[in-house]
RNA sequence: CGGGGCGUAGCGCAGUCCGGUUAGCGCACCUGCUUUGGGAGCAGGGGGUCGCGAGUUCGAAUCUCGCCACCCCGACCA
């Protein structure tokens, strides 16, 4: 991990810079030779898998089940939903051959013309389609309803461009599936989900949002309505975390998924999905890191305690061992996850960085001079602060202590949220306020012709309209015709 | 897909303009000794189809053409 502190300043300057040269080789992921891929290396993949459990557990308290659909799509069923073809047609990578033979050249390998497949595949670039087929069959009555199936997936997307967590060409995700009897029980299905991600977002990933509607430009290919939580980044950027979309019966229809109500009559089901992806992991990194690399929340941290003794021979690491085992002992009852590096081939001044750079929230520091007066120190990552404090009891006390940078944490990046969301009033004020970045609260009139122009103009969409928050009606900054209430604009990744 | 940049050891780069000893430097790696409370010091050592393919030339990392990849800005999108 060949990162030069002096640089780290200057690097974080420039945020892409720093978020390719820093967190890339904290071991989170890298570039593989496939155009816009990502590895995921294990310590980044390790946040992944907490992310996934906890997200796991919220689907399934919430009556969802797992579920697995095929990867390639036939072609057709891409074109079965006028909107979803035109949103995702131009980013599809297809499949049209199954074998390869040997070149007749004896160079290597060529696609065998021979095996051209009758009908081309498409690696899936979101699975409504192929589910929609799936659950035509699943579904004849009212009896069938709801579906409530989830999937954890990859799914690609031929980005023109693409950036690192943000926008990668293979992405790994999970998609929700529900289909469902009446167009209410659809919709509050789509913003408990929304309530979901929210509640993710702030409490494990300590990541402020910002829940809202999406303007019909923005809207999913194939929705109604898509609900959405929005997050503000450290440069002021906002970045879509997460989406739960109301698709109405236009994929019921598409697909001719029918059920008999219990009138007797026979009728479209109503459906949602809903989506969050390993961007995740690119808001975690972009709304805590600092300078000394990543802050991860407690909640989330692979490792949530590392401990780190300093010695100078056997002798001293034996003493060592034997105090740090009962404090990993009961670490470990309860419930947290400590990682005693006794390894005496790093120095400790490495391990401290890297483990900084790897966002380890607590580190406990013993030495010679701790045994001798029974204290220990205590670096915790999100304010870098140092205490010593009494051996005694000390697990009782980091427990307390990463509770409190969960929090901690979240208000800061809450605070900076604040900080940098304005209120416009007039149109030079909103040019002048998007220029400085944030989020800016302005009168719309509703019209996606005015987002178009104010995107033109100013580079800044209208991120949501906020399902909380200020409903006072007013006039639009840009046309001056009525709006029913101010919506959030700002630039985003 | 348009504009700009870049590709040389695991990583970061110099060398390219103006072709010419054995292709360098820092970090990392290996060995030894000394170190160990904030990224250790000294000594020695290993590692390169210079992105790929053609061409020009006595000679190419360097010049020409083609291709590929990556980064940034746009358009597009989670």
């Amino acid at each position: 991990m060949a990162i030069e502190l002096k640089d780290l300043t200057k690097r974080a300057e420039n945020y892409s810079q720093w978020y390719n040269d820093l967190v890339v080789k904290a071991d989170l992921a890298e570039q593989s030779a496939v155009r816009g891929c990502m590895v995921i290396k294990p310590y980044g993949y390790a946040i992944w898998e907490k992310m996934q459990h906890e997200l796991d557990r919220m689907f399934k308290e919430t009556g969802h089940v797992n579920a697995y659909f095929p990867l390639l799509i036939p072609k057709s069923f891409l074109s079965r939903e006028a909107d979803h073809v035109e949103g995702f047609a131009k980013e599809c990578a297809v499949v049209t051959h199954y074998r390869l033979k040997n070149a007749p050249d004896g160079q290597g390998v060529v696609v065998d013309p021979e095996a051209r497949l009758e009908e081309e595949l498409i690696i899936r670039p979101t699975s409504e389609t192929i589910i929609w087929n799936t659950y035509k069959n699943w579904i004849q009555s009212y009896r069938d309803l709801p579906i409530l199936c989830n999937q954890w997936a990859n799914v690609f997307r031929w980005e023109m461009r693409t950036r690192m967590f943000l926008r990668t060409a293979e992405f790994l995700w999970q998609e929700g599936h529900t289909a469902h009897a009446t167009k209410e029980e659809a919709l509050e299905e789509a913003v408990k989900m929304l309530n979901v991600y929210a509640d993710f977002a702030e409490k494990f990933m300590a990541v402020p949002v910002i829940k809202g509607v999406k303007s019909a430009n923005e809207r999913f290919a194939g929705a109604l309505e898509t609900f959405t939580i929005e997050a503000m980044m450290q440069d002021g950027k906002a970045l879509q975390s997460g989406t739960s979309h109301f698709l109405g019966q236009n994929f019921a229809k598409a697909f001719d998924v029918k059920f008999i109500n219990r009138q007797n009559e026979l009728e479209y089901v109503w459906a949602t999905s809903w989506g969050v992806s390993t961007r995740l992991m690119g808001a975690l990194i972009m709304t805590h890191s600092d300078d000394n690399g990543l802050v991860l929340p407690p909640r989330l941290a692979p490792i949530q305690v590392v401990i780190v003794p300093i010695f100078k021979n056997d002798e001293q690491l034996a003493i060592i061992n034997e105090k740090v085992e009962p404090i990993v002992a009961l670490l470990k009852e309860r419930g947290i996850s400590v990682k005693y590096d006794n390894a005496d081939n790093k120095r400790p001044g490495f391990k401290f960085a890297d483990y900084e750079l790897k966002g380890v929230p607590v580190r406990l520091v013993l030495g010679a001079r701790d045994i001798e007066n029974g204290t220990i120190e205590v670096m915790r990552r999100d304010t870098l602060e140092k205490s010593v404090e009494q051996l005694e009891g000390i697990a009782d006390r980091v427990v307390a202590l990463l509770d409190e940078i969960q929090d901690n944490i979240f208000q800061k990046a809450l605070r900076h949220r604040e900080s940098k969301t304005f209120v416009a009033n007039s149109y030079d004020e909103f040019k002048q306020l998007i220029e400085q970045g944030g989020f800016v609260l302005a009168h719309w009139d509703g019209t996606t012709e005015t987002e178009e122009r104010v995107k033109e103009e100013t580079k800044a969409t209208i991120r949501c309209i906020p399902l909380d928050g200020d409903t006072t009606p007013g006039t639009c900054i840009f046309t001056g015709r009525p709006s029913a209430r101010r919506v959030i604009f700002a630039r985003n990744y």
